[in-house]
DNA sequence: AAATAAATGTTTGCATACTAATGAATGAGG
DNA sequence: CCTCATTCATTAGTATGCAAACATTTATTT
């Protein structure tokens, strides 16, 4: 039967809701930058200079979705990119200072982003969350 | 201090990495129409016929969204459009014998994602996962 | 050394997803 | 009846996100 099937419980809807309201939230608090692009400065941030590609392994993100954010993140001159003398096939990318102060700042509204979006949750139940989510 | 923010502790990121994995599975099982286009064949199963922005509130889509959902739901065939003769602003949207044969189909399959989604999830886990998203 | 395989990055094409701006149609109130 | 705010749908612009095909470079095998 389909009769029984509710979209509004499936997780993968419960998902894409909650990810909707964070990403609100998000655009409140920073308007620099994007969230992906955040991603890719704060991991950016924690690493040092890598490659482009294993930059985007380390956000989880497709060789081709990476390039795009790179090279947004390049025009903004928050990042740098250079040939590896070594592989020449590589781009080392790093952040610039002024990335790395957008970085800095954002890293403290994203801190505020976070504790937004699981204001209504109490620090066992975000515990929680993050677990149940981490085995799916 | 900035040093104290790890991206991979984050509700934000987490969120991102389960919805890329929901995805992965759902295209697996899934592949005649989009996670999306799903949402909006299932709604209108539920629903029946009603207008594109009303249906696209009901998933919880941008006006914008929806109508690029729907241009590529009509070029398959799955629904149809007419204008509404009480409103000659609104497009009423309806399935058709195809779209509801798929729509049928899917929520099978639907359910099959939903449960491999899940798998590593107790019964009780799941109504608590859900449970928190609904929270946020 | 030559052939093969693998890794890195780019490009194209398709599908969301949101903002802002526009135009058409409707309905409420004066 | 007329104006005006609202609703509905569309369009343009920007930003993910993935798949597939490709060139370049590096590593491995024979």
């Amino acid at each position: 039967m389909a009769n029984d099937y509710r979209l509004d419980d499936q997780v993968g809807y419960k998902l894409r809701l909650a990810t909707q309201r964070h990403l609100e939230i998000f655009s409140q608090h920073i308007s620099d930058v994007t969230p992906t692009q955040f991603s890719i400065l704060a991991r950016l941030y924690e690493v040092g200079e890598i490659s482009q590609n294993q930059l985007g392994r380390l956000v989880a993100m497709d060789a081709a979705t990476t390039k795009g954010v790179i090279s947004r993140l390049l025009e903004k001159q928050l990042v740098v990119a250079r040939v590896d003398p070594n592989d020449l096939r590589r781009r080392q990318i790093s952040l610039t200072d002024a990335g790395r102060e957008v970085t800095i700042a954002s890293i403290e509204k994203a801190k505020k982003i976070t504790a937004e979006t699981v204001a209504h949750l109490t620090e066992r139940d975000v515990q929680r969350l993050l677990a149940l989510l981490d085995k799916i």
